[in-house]
DNA sequence: CTTGACCTGTGTGCTACACATAGGTTTATA
DNA sequence: TATAAACCTATGTGTAGCACACAGGTCAAG
């Protein structure tokens, strides 16, 4: 009703208008304008953020990244490199190549803690409860070695 | 030599010595020291840590509990409980029990990334690279939808 | 006594938010 | 029109577990 000639009057979000349409916090919203992922205008009176449908654009781009498991300061990159005119997708490729590999360590890593907690269980179920002395904090930890 | 007498006489580390005898770096012996995980006395001199035998057997009490998916509060939770003479062990089992509910939960999410991430690079291996436009900052990223 | 290697404590940075706080805005009601 | 309640804002801080930078202290060799 209000903003009915939208080629004339730029369309203004407030945070939570565009945390809304973006499907994310409102902090969300904050915290990647403080990194500068998103750059709005300041409202003059109140000092409130302004942001554009460019920026709700540049909103979902980040959550979508995201979801691919490109970190944050990466997506930075992208962005920077994207609105410099070049091509990202090379930079793109070869990061979530990178994140595969990693992943995957990382997933060992959290099967082998899985393992050993789950031995862990296994073999105390068998072993009491016991009051701590000056040789012992816990039986039960202790019981499964120092490394 | 010069510490023959270990009963009249305490035996005091520095950091780089009780970091090497557990097999952890100077930088982790002095964060524990900070959380206050480890407390050892001030060199009146020149300020320097002191730590002892009981610092050592904590440190690799510490490090094995970690090897088993305790966080440090919930170490530190553990050696309170333990120095006040009550058994941590209930503590110890409902910790980890939580922890594997935790951690295979992390773990599907892991994989499901992973699953995404491969099957962007086997998506993205017909797809060329493009310049950005307007519209777009990836369109790579950007084919693989909002959520 | 000086040079150099090595060590020290403290301060800061990292990721990606979540939460607390004090105050401003807007809406409903009297 | 006044006011109270609901909602929103920007900013500051906390989180986990270290790693690293820094300026200076210690200690053995020469």
């Amino acid at each position: 009703m209000s903003q009915q000639n939208q080629e004339t009057i730029p369309i203004n979000y407030k945070v939570k208008q565009l945390a809304d349409m973006a499907g994310v916090s409102s902090d969300v919203v904050r915290y990647y304008t403080r990194i500068s992922l998103l750059e709005p205008k300041q409202e003059k009176l109140n000092g409130y953020k302004l942001y554009n449908t460019h920026d709700l654009h540049r909103l979902r781009f980040i959550r979508c990244a995201k979801n691919l498991g490109y970190s944050l300061s990466e997506i930075a990159e992208i962005l920077i490199h994207s609105s410099s005119g070049k091509s990202p997708c090379l930079m793109v490729r070869d990061i979530v190549e990178k994140r595969i590999v990693e992943n995957r360590k990382k997933l060992q890593e959290l099967e082998q803690l899985q393992d050993r907690m789950e031995e862990a269980v296994k073999k105390w179920s068998d072993l009491p409860d016991k009051l701590p002395n000056g040789n012992s904090v816990c039986h039960l930890i202790e019981s499964f070695g120092e490394l």
